[in-house]
DNA sequence: TGCAGATATGAACATATGTTCATATGTCTG
DNA sequence: CAGACATATGAACATATGTTCATATCTGCA
């Protein structure tokens, strides 16, 4: 059983992750990193709104920056991240084919 | 890729999950099942908290509900969502004594 | 240096959300 | 059936949150 630090911790992830817009930009730079501009095209919101949202992912180490030239690009901050993100898309997948069958 | 519905029924999840009162409720009855006033003692919050978190918890089919006399006890509604959580305890587990090492 | 591209930040606002208190509903037992 | 126990629901409220618009900051290049 998590200490009720973790289950905090774990919950502030979670509500992160729990926003259409943010959870969109996690998927969408997960297989490569991203810049800013292509996210906002891609998700089709405001560059502002993108850049408020990966100031929080970013302070909540879900996502990391790095500067080429003018653009940033953003990726997850690290394996853990990727492998949560990863383990979620499978088993959501599978939830849903099941209801699917149902 | 997750299509946007998709997405945006992961991201309710996540969103369930992402309070500490609700994912407390979850980690609490997932080895065995539980009943609310247990709920609400273990966790320290009022009855009526509990069982408002616990109608959400329900519709989103995270956890379910089975009456046993005078008491209803929760648990996860399935598989998916026990191996899920699972791997989130894993993994912050991991990332925290990571953390804790540097 | 100055301009244009790219990103970050701040203020403001409407809405959503978590919590409390009071009360209703349901269920067993005398 | 009455009463106690267990859970669910509703209204109300303070706060948090997502979004927009305007603007600031940073970077590379003429």
């Amino acid at each position: 059983m998590p200490s009720e630090d973790q289950t905090i911790e774990m919950a502030e992830m979670f509500r992160l992750m729990g926003d259409a817009t943010r959870l969109g930009i996690i998927l969408a730079c997960r297989e490569k990193p991203v810049f800013v501009n292509e996210l906002a095209a891609r998700l089709g919101s405001s560059q502002s709104l993108i850049s408020h949202h990966l100031r929080l992912l970013r302070a909540a180490r879900i996502l990391k920056a790095e500067r080429h030239g003018k653009q940033v690009f953003y990726s997850p901050a690290d394996e853990h991240i990727s492998s949560m993100i990863a383990d979620m898309v499978h088993h959501v997948g599978e939830t849903v084919a099941e209801e699917a069958d149902v």
